[in-house]
DNA sequence: TATTGTTATACTCTATAACTATA
DNA sequence: TATAGTTATAGAGTATAACAATA
């Protein structure tokens, strides 16, 4: 079963490739005495100021694990957090723009690195791979 | 500069997937109270009996972090130290049978949650997809 | 009562530095 | 001296449960 095969063998490719991601990001936020989950945090509050809740969704955490996090970038002046002018329970989390410029270096760093791995492709092959990930993305939900 | 377009999408799709991944994994992983790194240490220890230094570099660990995780996966009964017959000082890490099924069930649990992302491909779809992602491995040196 | 968020507590994971035992 | 591994210590990250304040 050839089809089977290439599944078994695409799961496998994915993870390493995720797992080489990941080391990557982890380093290259290490060298600024970030987390991959902090990284995370500042990218999601580039273009947004949401709760709490919404954070910790959006993280995938609970709204307790989420509380020491901001704690910790907040301590390190990388985000702040609001009063939410129309609920008295509620904070909205903002970046400062210490965090925003740390989160576009992280970004460029990252893209400087990854580059090379992506250059032995083609333009034609670039394609079809952002294709694929684009159809594993709508497959998981990901994307409309 | 449509190319450099790809090239950006593609890191983005990249980390997406990766995420995706991670997410899963962590999921499954956590339903049988094992961490990500805890089932990379039982896969490793599928076809291998490293000593400490070895699995530690694997892993991109500390071999001191390395203690502690061998530790906790020896007081489950999933791992055991075996003293090195040729050296006093080493120690080789092997897994138990439990630990070996325990790895066999969450390959198999993953296998069968990224089914489905995957099934939406067609064959000659998924073997370019396979081969971007060998290439990736490639340029960066994680294969031959 | 329900919701938003924090606090208390406990555990895993990781690192650095100091240590032990063997080579 | 050098190497393999452990221990001590510290801090980040996460979860559960209990709590406070507001809706």
């Amino acid at each position: 079963m050839p089809t089977n095969e290439t599944a078994l063998n695409l799961v496998d490719g994915l993870f390493q490739v995720s797992f080489l991601l990941q080391e990557r990001l982890s380093r290259i936020a290490a060298a600024h005495d970030l987390s991959i989950v902090q990284v995370r945090l500042l990218a999601i509050l580039r273009d947004r100021e949401p709760g709490m809740l919404e954070l910790a969704r959006h993280l995938g955490l609970k709204k307790s694990s989420l509380s020491g996090l901001v704690d910790r970038a907040a301590a390190r002046g990388l985000v702040e957090r609001l009063p939410s002018p129309a609920d008295g329970r509620a904070a909205h989390i903002r970046s400062t723009p210490e965090g925003r410029k740390l989160s576009r270096i992280i970004e460029r760093r990252v893209g400087k690195e990854l580059a090379p791995l992506l250059e032995t492709l083609s333009p034609t092959e670039r394609d079809h791979f952002l294709g694929a990930l684009g159809q594993v993305l709508s497959a998981a939900g990901k994307r409309k």
